[in-house]
DNA sequence: ATAAAGCATACCAAGTTGGTATTCTTTAAT
DNA sequence: ATTAAAGAATACCAACTTGGTATGCTTTAT
């Protein structure tokens, strides 16, 4: 179904929270509540966020977590690959390894074409941008300007 | 790891192969052998392409499959499509289902639009394109051209 | 010292995916 | 009509992934 996982979903979702007050210390029960998840859910969804760095946690009592940075600098691309590891969408995409039969295929290019503006859309979407409603077509502004050739090196 | 069903992979790895000759009749056997699958797996692939009216099958002595249109008439949307079902990054994307938290979710807009946009950037590369090392640059043009608006409304 | 928090680990049930095998049906060629 | 070459249909299975839960440990403000 070509879809994201949830808990990347839901790290999208509590992310998005957290960036309505960047600066207050929120608890993991507090963010269950807002977002409506279980607690151990929102536990897993936190540690993943805290191991990817997006967001700093502060142990101990009165602790919580907050956006580690701005949340214009944090892209859906982030998200996505804190969750679920590198964007590939083929086998070969991702550093060379091939799949088994690579030799006879010659389709790498065109997915590997593919898998860069993919990219390139999810990391011009930060959380900034997320609940905007005007998204898509600023997105689609956003594609159409800038060298697509240096940014696809860059990705 | 937001990739897409290794069926789906060798979908359009064989139909790009039947594109090279879209008149004669290629059987299963021969597919296999030209592009390194099984002969089980190929059958497998074969009978979602016919299901999804994307080949057309010949049964029979002599029989065999070949493209039901013209490959700039397929595009990796109908192929994904074909294999994995309709594209819903997310719960919510997909006929207004919704998942278990759809009330306090707030990114139901922003998720459709990236979603379409994907849609849209697969539903402009067929099959005459998939091996042309200048798609991603005509994709960024492609998404830059027409208007979004209409475009996006009739996907 | 204590309680409030996060951290780490381990586990499990369910679903999905890739892959294989077997058997049936159609049809061109003879 | 017979035969053989094809595709169609079905069923099955092992491995992996995913979402979700439970339990116990560590840190730190008070
Ligand atoms: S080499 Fe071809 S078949 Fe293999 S993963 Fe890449 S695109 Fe798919
Ligand atoms: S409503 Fe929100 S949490 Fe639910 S599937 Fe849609 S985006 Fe994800």
């Amino acid at each position: 179904m070509l879809k994201i996982g949830k808990l990347t979903d839901y790290g999208v979702l509590i992310l998005s929270t957290l960036a309505e007050q960047p600066a207050v210390l929120r608890q993991t029960e507090g963010l269950a509540e807002s977002t409506g998840l279980s607690l151990p859910t929102t536990r897993k969804v936190m540690k993943a966020l805290t191991d990817a760095g997006l967001v700093q946690a502060q142990r101990g009592a009165k602790g919580g977590y907050r956006l580690a940075r701005a949340a214009s600098m944090i892209s859906l691309r982030d998200v996505v690959e804190a969750f679920e590891g590198p964007i590939a969408l083929t086998e070969c995409t991702q550093d060379e390894h091939g799949c088994d039969i690579t030799e006879q295929c010659s389709l790498a290019d065109g997915w590997g074409g593919i898998n860069q503006l993919l990219m390139q859309m999810l990391a011009r979407v930060t959380l900034a941008d997320v609940k905007d409603p005007t998204i898509v077509d600023r997105l689609t502004q956003g594609l159409m300007m800038g060298s697509p050739r240096i940014s696809l090196v860059n990705l």
